[in-house]
DNA sequence: GCCAAATAATTCAACCAATAAACAAATCGA
DNA sequence: TCGATTTGTTTATTGGTTGAATTATTTGGC
């Protein structure tokens, strides 16, 4: 992640690696370990470990428990946790019908969440957008009263963006090509702060992972007013070339199908929208597991999670998906793919926003030292 | 590559990993790289630089061109190339009527080429490894009396293929579970070489990868008597959670279409299989091109490469492909797909399994160099 | 109540790899 | 033949990890 592969490795880039080594190491483990314990589990020296945790604490990311607990004989080791009063991330959602900011900690937990409840799809891009950054000021504000400090916003758009933040097309907000990080910084407060625009099925899918596990590999389907995927391989998002990947609403079920917006025919959005959910038609079920079936055919993901509209419908479309995925999977008999519903619910893509700043600072922790001073 | 990110890194690995950026950029440079130039494109110094490449030219990787070619004031630079009596890759292939073997050398050429043609499906594994394990010999002989060494081998095979080289399943050529490199490891001549087994579309996808690009980015076709894909992204292979990406022949395009042996319907290789092609049947590139529509959704590929029998039919099947992919890709407008025939036609397979090994070799010189003392 | 055993964390000399700057080599142009 | 110019090497320095020794802090046995 820290090397690309086409570029030179230093001395420094070694401390930088370490550095976030460790720092997703204390992340990851259930109980706060100690020096030796990074030591034994990562692979490095105690000397090395305990060189690189001062700096870690000495930045504010890391900070030593005060009541060391005790078993055993010997020195008792000193826990190391997440700072909870250090670098946060916010996150922001803009949707069709509603407006949403939470901020996020290290330690990945919730300090502030605001929702605005309106629908969108009158107002221009940049009135919607201004309202946005004023309910993200907000919480910036708040949360920053609370002691952090807030490192970088994610915003969660339903529809294609480019890798430079430019929203190319929402469908359901009616934008195109709307510069949103410039929109965003039109709001003073919030102005210094860079900004990350990416797809909502995306950002949901990393929400999802926080939940599911550091190494997870599965394909999150959101089911809101349009049908996104995000797909997240061994923890990591994949995007696609140009950041396009997930549109898995338009993949054709039916080839002489109903026609749709898009032009093309026999989407899925048209069998398992959520028009056709609520409806309570019988084929949203059959479609989504035929659309679902290609995915992992062609991607072997192992676990399959339904996120919007589908996580509150799962129980009514488990079966029904199912029959299709053992019909259709190839691989089916040797291996069997799991089906579950989120479990953030609608929170999944501010969460996730959120989430993708501040793992941004745990992957690059010399980045925020160097910063922070 | 080198860094999964969770694993420490110690100054072995920099220098481990700064031996592979050099080797690979003479490796992906149109002329011969002087130490200078390979300093100004990789953004090490000239010292280290020069350091590094003795240690490439004296473990037998790199070698100095004798005329050096001069331009201009200045001492005249050393042309700096892979060596091509160096390290080399055995690459084999079976498939339902033929065996393959050929040996590729560091700088990609193909030096030995061995083909058998035979009906592989009466034949129990067993007896059609140990052929192909005699081809694999003779393969490597005549290329070690060039005064080459084989680095390693690997095998491709039409089949789902688990991490560990177990060919879970072989459909055309009647295979179940076949421990293929114990098998192999039966010809004394060949038993001492590392063997890696993949799936005979990755590999082919590999091979092309050679011809396209060191950094693209698209999906290989391969329409042999199954129809598999291999998915490259940024010049590397992906290969799925456990090994059995790229099953696009069980994609399905008609719900409720022709049955499949697989015990499905509508699957792709009911319309676009080597039958249907052969027969001229009319539906075969509308059923790619609603396939390939749905790959392109789902992960954004740019480029599309079809291989196989596909090559051969392509220009009677592009039309039809573009019109699907036109009318059901929702980002069509926005960037195009391209669309084209593989370049190394029924040879990707064989060529890309070679390819892989030589492939070990660059992106780890380090350890090769510890092997070869 | 004191000492040995055990475990955690730190200190310090050694080592490894890259860097920067000076230096040597080889060519061109005047 | 001499300066200019570019390539490649040498050498001292720096940054970062290692390994061994050392210090710190606890438990348990006598």
């Amino acid at each position: 992640m820290i090397n690309p592969s086409s570029v030179p490795v230093r001395q420094s880039s070694i401390r930088a690696h370490n550095l976030a080594l460790l720092l997703n190491t204390v992340a990851n483990s259930a109980d706060p370990p100690s020096r030796a314990a990074l030591a034994t589990v990562t692979g490095l020296t105690r000397a090395t470990v305990s060189a690189l945790v001062d700096d870690l604490i000495a930045g504010g990311l890391l900070t030593e428990l005060d009541p060391p607990p005790r078993t055993g004989a010997g020195r008792p080791a000193a826990g190391l946790a997440l700072t909870a009063a250090g670098p946060a991330g916010l996150g922001c959602e803009i949707n069709v019908d509603y407006l949403a900011a939470c901020v996020v900690d290290l330690t990945g937990a919730v300090r502030q969440r605001f929702t605005e409840h309106a629908d969108q799809r009158p107002a221009a891009a940049p009135d919607a957008l201004a309202a946005l950054g004023r309910l993200a000021a907000r919480a910036r504000l708040a949360a920053e009263a609370e002691g952090l400090v807030v490192a970088g916003m994610a915003l969660a758009v339903p529809g294609l963006v480019s890798p430079a933040g430019l929203v190319r097309v929402a469908p359901n907000l009616g934008w195109q090509d709307v510069d949103a990080p410039a929109l965003l910084r039109g709001v003073p407060e919030i102005a210094d702060l860079p900004v990350v625009v990416d797809n909502e099925a995306n950002l949901a899918a990393l929400g999802e992972l926080r939940v599911a596990g550091a190494e997870a590999t599965f394909l999150y389907v959101s089911g809101e007013i349009g049908i996104g995927a995000g797909l997240v391989i061994d923890g990591e998002l994949y995007r696609g070339v140009r950041g396009w990947s997930g549109e898995i609403g338009h993949l054709t079920v039916y080839p002489d199908g109903r026609p749709c917006r898009c032009g093309s025919r026999g989407c899925l959005e048209q069998y398992a929208g959520q028009e056709a959910l609520t409806a309570d038609e019988p084929l949203a079920a059959a479609a989504l597991g035929i659309a679902l079936s290609a995915a992992v055919n062609l991607l072997d993901v192992p676990m399959i999670v339904l996120g919007g509209a589908y996580a509150l419908h799962f129980e009514r479309l488990r079966a029904g998906i199912e029959t299709e995925l053992r019909r259709r999977v190839l691989t089916a008999g040797l291996a069997p793919v799991t089906l579950r519903a989120a479990r953030l619910g609608t929170d999944a893509a501010v969460r996730g926003a959120a989430d993708s700043v501040i793992r941004g600072v745990r992957d690059d922790p010399a980045g925020w030292l160097r910063r922070a001073g």
